[in-house]
DNA sequence: TCTCGGCTGGACATTACTTCA
DNA sequence: GATGAAGTAATGTCCAGCCGA
């Protein structure tokens, strides 16, 4: 069973609508899809991006001037000096930042985020593609990356010990793996997706048992009941009529029981502790069904009985 | 002290690519 | 080889919290 089918278990752990992106706006230059990076690959190879830019004339979220030079990414000019090297990369890693004009904040933010990095460290990451497969035809690195098996396991050893990173053990991390900062946080906002949607399937799972056990619980005291009022229906023996006082109701259950709970030392087979119980005709005493394993969540009140 | 705007990080939904049966 | 499903890297958006003006 799929996460997405326990909505039909009625639970109550439906999902929410999705947004509406507004991609959609983007008529001229992204019609045919809602990835505007993707389109915009197309776009440079076929056509000027320029053809672009007048559907977006407002949109200028670049980064400011002091750290940032578009010229170099439309040029596409291997950089002179450390400084420019990230603007090198810029149209093929993060993409983002080769269509700045399409950006939001984030996307802005990350890639001067990873230039001051780059700079303070005196680094330059993923210069080259990590693998020899990264590269297509046309010298341009795969839009996406599949980490090696020693970068996720070392991610996931990092996760084991924190399932968040602070920026210094980001840094750290991505500098140890050969990746970019933003690379590994979002691997970590991935593995922790990934967590919670685990563990929300097993809750559902833990709360498809409880409700089967519950259905299952219900139509046995539906029996039970069923029962009871059929012998209501005839008249009780004599010999079965016991004092009032003699009798006392379990706080628990709320059933009539028998004035002296622990005449039998509590030996009954069932774990239960009423001895003289007038549900007559009922074969099963279900009081200690909370208290087996059938039943995941403990039963406040069970110690009662 | 309160307010406002900018910034940041995380959650979430979604897309697109890769792998595998 | 084609194909669909599953896994996952990456992106965009929203939101809450923090901080300085």
């Amino acid at each position: 069973m799929s996460f997405h089918d326990t909505s039909n278990t009625g639970l109550g752990l439906g999902l929410g609508l999705g947004l509406v992106s507004f991609h959609d706006q983007s008529e001229n230059c992204m019609k045919s899809t809602n990835d505007p990076l993707r389109e915009i690959h197309k776009i440079k190879k076929v056509e000027n991006p320029s053809k672009c830019n007048s559907t977006y004339p407002s949109l200028t979220l670049g980064p400011p001037d002091d750290d940032d030079d578009d010229d170099d990414e439309v040029n596409n000019q291997p950089p002179s000096s450390k400084t420019e090297s990230y603007e090198y990369f810029r149209p093929h890693v993060s993409s983002p930042s080769a269509v700045s004009s399409f950006s939001n904040y984030s996307s802005i933010k990350r890639e001067r985020d990873q230039v001051l990095w780059e700079k303070e460290f005196e680094v330059e990451v993923e210069k080259v593609p990590t693998r020899v497969g990264d590269v297509d035809e046309d010298g341009n690195p795969r839009k996406k990356l599949r980490l090696t098996k020693e970068q996720a396991a070392v991610l996931e050893e990092n996760f084991r010990e924190h399932s968040t990173l602070n920026p210094k053990q980001k840094q750290e991390l991505a500098m140890k793996l050969n990746l970019r900062a933003r690379q590994v946080e979002v691997w970590f906002q991935n593995r922790r997706a990934r967590t919670k949607l685990k563990q929300t399937e097993s809750d559902c799972e833990l709360l498809k048992k409880c409700c089967d056990t519950l259905t299952e619980e219900n139509k046995k005291l539906q029996k039970e009941l069923q029962e009871l009022k059929s012998i209501q229906a005839t008249p009780m023996p004599l010999y079965m009529q016991i004092p009032a006082a003699t009798l006392c109701i379990c706080p628990s259950c709320e059933r009539i029981c028998g004035g002296n709970n622990n005449s039998d030392g509590g030996n009954n087979n069932n774990g239960s502790s009423h001895t003289t119980s007038l549900l007559i005709g009922s074969k099963t005493h279900h009081h200690s069904f909370y208290k087996s394993n059938k039943y995941p969540f403990p039963h406040s009140s069970s110690a009662a009985c």
